[in-house]
DNA sequence: AATGCCTTTGTATACTTATACATTCTTTTT
DNA sequence: AAAAAGAATGTATAAGTATACAAAGGCATT
């Protein structure tokens, strides 16, 4: 059973608690931040909390890395990153233009490179557009509606 | 005018295309990554590039936090920047295609979007590309000239 | 050219964080 | 209950990052 003490769940939640209402730059502040709980422990300690929590060191101090995940890297295929990031598409006669969430038009934009499609001619990311060059006009609808395809919900998983 | 080194601008992109393909949990090991570009510099610089380009360290190493571009201090103007990074220029329908030195597309993109010609309706850049979309293909070749008047040799200084 | 200001970068070091190891307490197994 | 296995945490230190300072070069002004 627990104990008297302060358990860990608990010093965890006054972390978060913390590191969410005042910027906290390190373990050390953390620590003197938590003794007006009655909390008292060592940096090592807080080190492991910190990480078990999910919290990172931002230009802000510390925060809870729980947003979507910011780059899921690795290798997916065209149509999961097409799945996870993109917003919505649209075609300006040569010029297909995708809205993606921000920061991660390149990421994309390299899988539509990788498919090597021939009716693209190139495609340039931004941080959160994309232009895709095409050869000619009319293949427009028909690059959208093959991207639009893994959009659509029920779509496989 | 063209250095002989790299400059800081196209070491942060090198440093922000890598953190995008690869997994760095280190500067020492960002250091190493680099010099497979050919650039060389110590962690010292890794440290303050890594807090320019507003990168964090998450549970899967370094990542992009936020896009705030402290913009190209705004200095310079269309023509000079245009001089110093484009490299060629093309068009391709309602579309011109601007290839620039690695790392500076965003710099002579900014320019071009500062200068506000009617023709254009807007621009994209990437690494070392930029896409123009004009309103009508027709104005290409205007654009194009306009563009080329400063490239030309004995162009004033 | 000489001066002064600004930018960039390396060096050395201070600061911050992660972790190997040991300790203590709890839980499970025999 | 004793032994074994785990969990949580402190200590000491390794690993990683930031920064004060200085050097060097660019650029503008004089």
């Amino acid at each position: 059973m627990p104990r008297v003490e302060v358990t860990k769940k608990v010093r965890q939640a006054r972390i978060a608690q913390l590191i969410a209402r005042s910027q906290v730059f390190s373990q050390q502040g953390l620590a003197e931040g938590l003794v007006r709980f009655g909390i008292q422990v060592t940096q090592a300690t807080l080190s492991r909390d910190l990480t078990e929590l999910g919290v990172i060191k931002g230009p802000h101090g510390y925060e809870v890395f729980s947003r979507t995940e910011p780059e899921p890297r690795a290798n997916g295929d065209l149509k999961r990153v097409v799945r996870e990031f993109v917003r919505s598409m649209d075609s300006a006669d040569h010029l297909i233009v995708v809205q993606t969430d921000p920061g991660n038009a390149h990421t994309v934009a390299a899988h539509i490179d990788r498919a090597q499609w021939p009716e693209i001619v190139g495609t340039i990311a931004g941080d959160d557009t994309i232009f895709i060059a095409l050869k000619r006009p009319r293949v427009a609808n028909k690059i959208l509606a093959r991207l639009r395809e893994v959009l659509r919900p029920g779509n496989g998983h």
